[in-house]
DNA sequence: TTCAAATTATGATTTTTATCATGTTTTCTC
DNA sequence: GAGAAAACATGATAAAAATCATAATTTGAA
């Protein structure tokens, strides 16, 4: 925790230009800068638990995060995949509460933490910076609606559909007319996403694949058809 | 929408107390007051519809208004049920986009409308409020959480075991050693919070009779074994 | 490199839930 | 207060999805 360990000043970092802090005034972003620490983890790690106190947010630097619930039988609801220039903990910090989710590193990441205080001092004092962090809690809140209503009124094989097509947004790479998406998931984490079984993942998955709706590069998977899967992930097909 | 038609002014509003105007210094709360329009609704009344554009947020004063979203299936997914006190709208318009959802008057209502300039003036000038607010939302999404992760990890007979008693917490009134819902919510509205058809509502409502859980005075319902449900409620019965 | 453990895969079965059908009751409107 | 419409109820059936079982494959650690 040595002082000097911050490394990268904020105002150098190439993730903040499609973060929150992407236009706050040099002498805020050097508050947050001199507080800041970097960390390295690796895949597997846990950056917070679900019920304990928030100290600061997370800013992440590179690397992929899962955010999730562990329900009472045990499975994991995976709320949201957080990558580069993506805060974390924010509305547990404004929100005064206890984290409501749990962070666990499923890409190794290089994630900054900023203590709370330094977090809370900039908000007061920059009332465009407090807007933007509010503005993006809000809009959080209308995607979790968004899901909800699918979660309820959806089948499964429409709401996998969906959600590659999603990690084809976030994540996809281009090459030979489709799209690669360059995360790797374990299908129990597919199912996480989703919220079912992980069998019933494996064998949708085998079912896109026979329809020629994907493909598969090892853990990876390739979009081939996004047009029909679009289709597939809505009722109005 | 003459200037005399404010009714009460929002110091001497007893809903106030409950809301996130609590305690909003005078000066403040005045100009909220100046500008807000008090108007009354009728059972069925639409306040707004998903993907208008916000105008200003919403007071409740009285009566109770359902928060939902339509599927693609056609179905209604209740995300909330809003009463005396609850704002509505403020999440539109800090995240600065059209609705996310609907709002229907379900208990005859009054409720304030605060135009967005006012209520955003004030946000601005008082960051204790803006915490407030802000607070309020980053709650909700916690609370968005814990929903979607129940809607995908559990039973529907769970489900509504739970929504009972989280009703029973909002709109019960004792009496005989029970607790009786006091609103009236057709099975459709139901379904639609637990997220489920209709039919099941109606065979597991009959269940939950059957096993003394529950007893049905008109459209209401009794609440006979809080316990029970609470057990049923739970994967750890 | 080998072996154990974890992950993926697939089939069989059961459970859950939605849908369809039909009848009854309640509510609303004229 | 009669009639129509909506809401409620219940049974039968179908569809969807979870669970259980077992095997193949991959991964990781010694």
């Amino acid at each position: 925790m040595s002082s000097h360990s911050h490394n990268t000043p904020c105002e150098l970092c190439a993730s903040r230009k499609h973060s929150l802090f992407s236009d706050l005034p040099e002498q805020h972003l050097c508050t947050i800068s001199d507080h800041k620490n970097l960390i390295s983890h690796r895949k597997g790690q846990i950056l917070y638990y679900e019920g304990t106190n928030p100290l600061g947010i997370f800013c992440i630097n590179s690397g992929v995060v899962k955010i999730y619930k562990t329900a009472s039988n045990g499975k994991e609801q995976i709320i949201h995949l957080a990558k580069k220039g993506d805060f974390l903990g924010y509305a547990a910090l404004l929100g005064e509460e206890n984290y409501t989710n749990s962070a666990m590193i499923i890409e190794d990441a290089k994630i900054c933490f900023v203590p709370k205080n330094a977090f809370l001092a900039t908000l007061t004092k920059n009332t465009e910076f407090f807007k933007k962090v509010t503005k993006a809690i809000s809009h959080e809140l209308g995607e979790m609606e968004a899901k909800l209503t699918d979660a309820t009124q959806k089948s499964i094989r429409e709401r996998l559909a969906f959600v590659l097509l999603q990690l084809a947004d976030s994540y996809g790479v281009e090459g030979g007319g489709s799209q690669k998406i360059d995360l790797i998931l374990s299908r129990e984490e597919i199912a996480g996403i989703v919220g079912t079984a992980t069998e019933s993942v494996i064998r949708l998955l085998s079912e896109f694949k026979k329809d020629k709706l994907i493909e598969l590069d090892g853990k990876k998977i390739i979009i081939l058809d996004k047009r029909g899967l679009a289709r597939l992930s809505d009722f109005y097909a």
